[in-house]
DNA sequence: GCAAATTTGTTCGTATGTATT
DNA sequence: CAATACATACGAACAAATTTG
């Protein structure tokens, strides 16, 4: 029936937090004295630690201590198109104007470009046979000096061919790929879908994003196939974003006014809980 | 510099479950003979365990034993608009239309209804007086028996007032509260902004969607404001969905396909990974 | 239905290593 | 270099959940 030590030390240290008695950067008592002060031992109280890092609350820093983690503050990508430019999901300019309307710093760096083969989804998506060439550009994009989202977008070959030869090229395509392809070989980009998906990062990700190694961050995944006044799909772009730090929103109708950015609601549910 | 011995033992057991030599569903060796296989104390091996827990590989059962996690079959919910229905984000009876059309079991209990008091961000989103009465309707949803997703609207008791007094009855609204209120009051909905968030779960959703207590697998936030031809929002809207069984589509421009279900690419980072 | 065996969960103790101040 | 703090690793015992005989 009793709750075990060590989840009622995690769940009296979790009210701290939640109460603002350890606010947002403040550091613990060391394990020694969460020791004493619970009459635990180290290894129960690390136990608690554990929870409360899982769960995301707090960060533990070898010889210096658990600190209470500080939500960073959250970057909102609009997937929608922006009507006047008709780009979304931070693509080409449209980051880094997102990014200077909220009054942050945005760093793009030069995107890297390489040739490979199309495989499995990517074949698929595009319509292409395996094997069939494709030029790979991946962005990397910075907000505040901090990693926030990368960017990697697949066009067939054919499109070079046909003249669009920047694609190849390494710099940025200003003010995006979109807009070039219109001007260079007359390919009109009528509509886009997105898939959004939740997953643990790999190690590059991690790497990249200065994530947890344990994977208890997750990321977002966006996959945006865009499509041709042919119906012929002729760019898929994956773009994957730090979920603690990122928020995406969606415009329907007319009139898109600015995002907000939102504090979760966490809406309660409801009568009994336990029927399901 | 060698890595810890617990995590050789997880990097292992992670190589067999990405070799398919566990698949899906298969039992791990216990801890026992974890421990004499690789020759370690059980505690490492429970360590090598939980690291393959929180990166969502594995989970473990009391009695039972370790097994390899077999990923729900997704659900995609799209949230742009239906072009004829003018629902998006299931709402109403686009929920349960999305869910047949993937030949999988919709269930959806009567929506729970209560009146209370907006307060923080829903008097804020629906512009009204903190305290103002709302009609709070709470839907449960359900794909092939298990929990998918909860939906939370807030309308002005305004609403009410003017007539829409079917917002108090417990009973679902057919084909969906938008019409109604369309019909009923002449109330049109011209837009909405979603904003969408990962974060973790609180006990009630835990409970729920039947998560692990821990908390390592995210929900997904959608936020969804609507306005009317006023410019006015009228309606609050808050989904809930478990990230590990639902993904989002949102389609922008014109003629909407289909959305397809997407695994996860993860798209290699090209060059060195580590200047940032 | 019950008892035994199996398996994971909790808690303690102890020792040593590594990172930071 | 010393002190502090977290990380890794071992051993041990008992509890709780589940399956098996």
């Amino acid at each position: 029936m009793p709750e075990p030590l060590y989840r009622r030390i995690a769940d009296e240290l979790e009210r701290q937090i939640e109460s603002g008695a350890l606010a947002p950067g403040a550091k613990l008592l060391s394990e020694l004295e969460l020791r004493r002060r619970y009459r635990a031992s180290r290894n129960t109280v690390r136990d608690a630690v554990r929870w409360l890092t899982i769960r995301g609350r707090v960060e533990t820093r070898p010889g210096q201590g658990t600190f209470v983690i500080q939500p960073p503050e959250p970057f909102i990508t609009t997937l929608s198109a922006d009507p006047d430019t008709g780009l979304g999901g931070g693509e080409g300019s449209a980051f880094r104007a997102e990014v200077r309307l909220r009054g942050r710093q945005p760093y793009t760096p030069e995107p890297r470009v390489e040739v490979s083969r199309a495989t499995g989804i990517v074949a698929a998506e595009l319509r292409i046979p395996d094997g069939t060439a494709v030029v790979v550009r991946q962005q990397r994009r910075f907000i505040d000096g901090a990693p926030s989202s990368i960017q990697t977008s697949y066009y067939p070959m054919a499109l070079v061919k046909s003249g669009a030869t920047r694609l190849l090229e390494a710099g940025t395509i200003e003010p995006g790929a979109v807009s070039y392809l219109r001007a260079a070989i007359g390919l009109e980009q009528i509509r886009y879908r997105d898939t959004i998906t939740v997953r643990t990062p790999d190690a590059a990700e991690t790497q990249f994003f200065g994530l947890p190694e344990d994977g208890r961050v997750s990321v977002f995944e966006t996959f945006r196939i865009a499509f041709d006044t042919n119906d012929e799909p002729f760019r898929l772009t994956v773009s994957v974003f730090a979920a603690d730090r990122n928020q995406l929103a969606v415009f329907v109708g007319q009139v898109p006014p600015r995002a907000r950015r939102v504090e979760s609601l966490r809406p309660a549910l409801t009568g009994e809980t336990g029927d399901g």
